[in-house]
DNA sequence: TAGATTGTTAATCGATTAACAATC
DNA sequence: TAGATTGTTAATCGATTAACAATC
């Protein structure tokens, strides 16, 4: 299968939002409409449905529950993702509570830090745990994946550790840009980019 | 000026993310150096750099210094951006803890909720504000810019608000498309995308 | 029917990569 | 000098847009 691209991705989870929070009561829609209220050409959405392999009707557009489940099966939102967050800081801790992760298949199964005065203490439901379990559990859950919300200055060295634990794939929150081995997926987490290409207008 | 797409803002944020952390004391870095580390074509690496008006030195590359300060520059570090966030839960507290910010030239000037029973209430060293003196405390500080972090089934009215109130970008956190004028701009935070690309492999 | 909309091919646009002369 | 690396042009690749026949 050829792998989709970043931004057929991200597209595609955009239709998901709009059939799930604004055209949530609707039969149908038209790739004109949603072009329309994403700023998007239509025959670009036509073609990102295509790949779901949803068909549409000639005159009336596309089902919206069958493009809805498309999506879902396309980007495997039914697939469970295990994921253990590491860093119990502000960022961690709302992550945790996140609720919208276990719709897209993202289960946060544990939380940890190093700092001996949050572990033990309770986030919702979620128990800090100590670093140092991070093996123990990630190999009893088979969680290969880790979000990665430490300091900067703990970044790689707690890079070092999770890999070692046998993590696959960083999500990493941190500014810091992480060395790896080559079997090892990071994906680096840009917040600011993002704020800086809302306003490059006024760069 | 042409404005500078978005893939190359965030490269330039990544170059910026290795001159602070990774090579925070050498002298100078070449193209391979980076483009290796961050798996980039090379040649790639020199026309973003030259697009900053960085000038490197046939053997031995550019200048950290130089190169760092024109990043910053170019996507424009030192101008202030005042920010104000709507919505004091997990997520909106933890931006604004998100020390990062600062660096960026991103200053977070109040944080707001409708709920009474936050309203009043300290996070760090910023005061939870009724919604209702958005408008006041935005005029009165010149700020243009919200970062959204309401709950999805508020997303659009609190929106249709901070509109009202003169705001004219709106970082979006929540799932929700948001309807806008057009001289509003939204800019989507698609954080489950995000985790989705890194895990396409998988899919 | 006439109008709306799909599905898909061809054309265009923009971004990346290859190549290499210049030169420190 | 020889080697390394820039700066930049040309070639390639991939993504988007335009166009339109098919048809409900």
């Amino acid at each position: 299968m050829t792998a989709i691209s970043n931004k057929i991705i991200n597209r595609l989870t955009l239709y998901h939002c709009l059939l799930k929070y604004t055209f949530n009561d609707k039969n149908f829609i038209s790739s004109f409409e949603i072009a329309d209220i994403l700023d998007l050409d239509d025959s670009l959405v036509r073609k990102d449905i295509a790949l779901c392999g949803v068909l549409g009707r000639r005159k009336n557009g596309y089902q919206t529950n069958d493009l809805k489940q498309a999506i879902e099966q396309t980007l495997g939102f039914s697939q469970r993702k295990k994921v253990a967050i590491v860093g119990a800081g502000n960022l961690g801790t709302a992550l945790v509570n996140y609720a919208d992760f276990k719709d897209y298949g993202i289960d946060v199964l544990a939380l940890f830090d190093n700092d001996p005065s949050k572990i033990g203490q309770k986030v919702g439901s979620n128990l800090i745990l100590s670093l140092e379990q991070l093996s123990n559990i990630s190999s009893k859950n088979n969680i290969k994946t880790v979000i990665l919300a430490v300091p900067p200055t703990k970044a790689q060295e707690v890079t070092n550790y999770v890999v070692k634990c046998g993590i696959k794939f960083i999500w990493n929150f941190t500014p810091v840009i992480l060395k790896t081995p080559p079997t090892v997926t990071i994906h680096h987490e840009n917040i600011v980019s993002s704020f800086l290409q809302m306003h490059k207008e006024t760069m």
